[in-house]
DNA sequence: CTGAAAGCGCTTACAG
DNA sequence: CTGAAAGCGCTTACAG
């Protein structure tokens, strides 16, 4: 029932030609002098038989295949997660390379190798500086986007510059009474304590109190709940830095249940910049984080070590984030 | 420069044993009685060499892989592709598959496999039933989800059916003038057409004019431009099909520039039930996708073709929506 | 219990 | 211009 594979040899045995004229046919081998008319029979034997390379066999012979793995870390994959691969994706292909996705699935680098042969290897925040030095000693070039803000990638995505950004404004606005709504979103868990960090270290700058933090799920009610708690105290809270755009529509959404509104009871900023961020009412403040950029500048990275020949310039190794002052602050 | 690759012959030389014996050893091979001193040699020395074995060798020597290559279709890959995509991993990788992810980006199924080798393909929306049939003659067996609604997919999502739900719902609320707002991104449109057959068909069901399609771009004043389009004329519109949450959020981002209201003016429901939907406010009327369950059942598919021992019953093949009624209608 | 050998399907020197 | 042969790194009958 199954129908043994077709290979090169059954195409050249059609053709009349020998194994390695069909390679060279094929793959356009330069240097190799094929008559118009052997190549023509070789491509319509091809066509017939359906003839698709195993690509386990030229991997095995190349050394190397045109794979470039991406790995993204098991954070919630988001926009920005996605941006960031599309860009990479589009800025690797024109030079040939196929791009292939996999979340890290709490798997160690070693083992994501045993099912893949990549030329090269995009850690999007999966992989500790270690195990990329693991990878680069086995001759798998590696280079990577650090989520978390920590060194040994290429790129960092500085989340402590995000909180900071987020504080830095609300206390420009006045607010001296800071939390952070962090997302109950286990998986977020990495991505929060750095962009605390610069939320903490904004307040201590300016000799506020550290930021109350408090966790705020995707729900009305549960995130009044959360709301509450923010605000029945000595010391009011007046500004929120939320983890992300989500969380900060669901703070929206309890201060609304709670019967306060934004800014003027308390401001609320977000991170990620969604489409929808500016399409809400009130329209959501929010850091923007340029994931394209990232993304391209990854890809660049790949080149650079792919393909040196092409000259690229050395790209940025930080992504940019800006703020977007709208109407919750 | 480049170190060599540790191959398993070098694993055997360290350890003194053969080759064979290392696979053995690595693998578990049943039916080998193993000397517990060989075995913990062989392991050490794999440890030391920091040995990976090459899974371009394996997967030729195997002759399939455990990779389960998704292909996602060139559509907006949002919240719906990865949750499906998401569960998928989450079914078969129990049994020791491992999944990755390519966005078609206009290949054809062929071109796909030029690059990898898998055992599997799960085909999200990506590529025709003619395609497909060439794809499972090479043995390569593809299960998939239909996003228009066309046969020859193991799973469907009725778009169809998406669109005739908004549009019953628009119409028990007495909605009897209705507008189609559709995506103004190229990627979304053969998502679109299903679901404005489907409202066209409602519409018609209940002796209703067509709807009126209007392209709805993720700003509040190109949107406020749309929904003057819908208002301004001899029967305006009074209840809107969305494309999927964003659009709606859009559409209600224009109404409010001009000065409209929903439900009172315009009745507005979405499609996804992003969890935005139900923080705005007023929270979005939208239909509810189930995406996981897509995945899950397409990853029982896959599992029923790769291990028919499993005795796995034949999952579910049309995906469920249902609608979820808020603010906004 | 262990080893030598074949072969998966390809590409690429090398010989003609 | 074309073909025979080696070898990429594995696994698996097969022989001992």
């Amino acid at each position: 029932m199954s129908t043994p594979r077709v290979t090169s040899r059954d195409v050249a045995r059609r053709a009349g030609v020998s194994q390695s004229t069909v390679s060279y046919v094929l793959n356009d081998t330069p240097g190799q002098a094929i008559s118009a008319e052997t190549r023509a029979r070789v491509l319509d034997a091809a066509a017939e038989l359906a003839y698709t390379p195993s690509a386990a066999a030229r991997a095995l012979r190349a050394g190397r295949t045109d794979t470039v793995l991406v790995v993204l870390a098991d954070i919630p994959v988001g926009d920005t997660a996605l941006a960031i691969v599309g860009a990479l994706s589009r800025t690797i292909r024109p030079h040939g390379y196929t791009t292939v996705y996999q979340r890290r699935d709490g798997r160690d680098l070693r083992t994501v190798l045993r099912s893949v042969t990549p030329v090269a290897i995009a850690d999007v925040g999966a992989f500790s500086p270690d195990e990329i030095a693991a990878a680069v000693e086995r001759n798998v070039p590696v280079v990577g986007v650090s989520l978390d803000g920590v060194d040994g990638h290429v790129m960092r995505i500085p989340q402590d510059e995000i909180g900071r950004m987020q504080a830095e404004h609300l206390i420009a606005r006045g607010r001296r009474r800071l939390a952070y709504a962090a997302s109950d979103d286990p998986d977020a868990h990495d991505l929060t304590a750095g962009r605390i960090e610069g939320v903490r270290a904004a307040c201590a700058r300016h000799g506020l109190p550290a930021p109350v933090v408090v966790e705020t799920p995707l729900y009305a009610d549960a995130a009044a709940r959360a709301v509450d708690r923010l605000r029945n105290r000595a010391d009011p809270v007046t500004g929120v830095c939320a983890f992300d755009d989500e969380v900060a529509l669901a703070v929206l959404a309890g201060m609304r249940l709670g019967g306060l509104s934004a800014p003027a009871d308390v401001a609320v900023v977000g991170v990620d910049d969604v489409p929808l961020a500016r399409l809400v009412s009130p329209a959501l403040t929010t850091v923007h984080v340029r994931s394209d950029d990232v993304g391209a500048a990854l890809g660049r990275h790949v080149l650079r070590r792919l393909k040196p020949e092409l000259g690229i310039a050395e790209p940025d190794d930080q992504a940019t984030v800006h703020l977007v002052v709208r109407e919750t602050t």
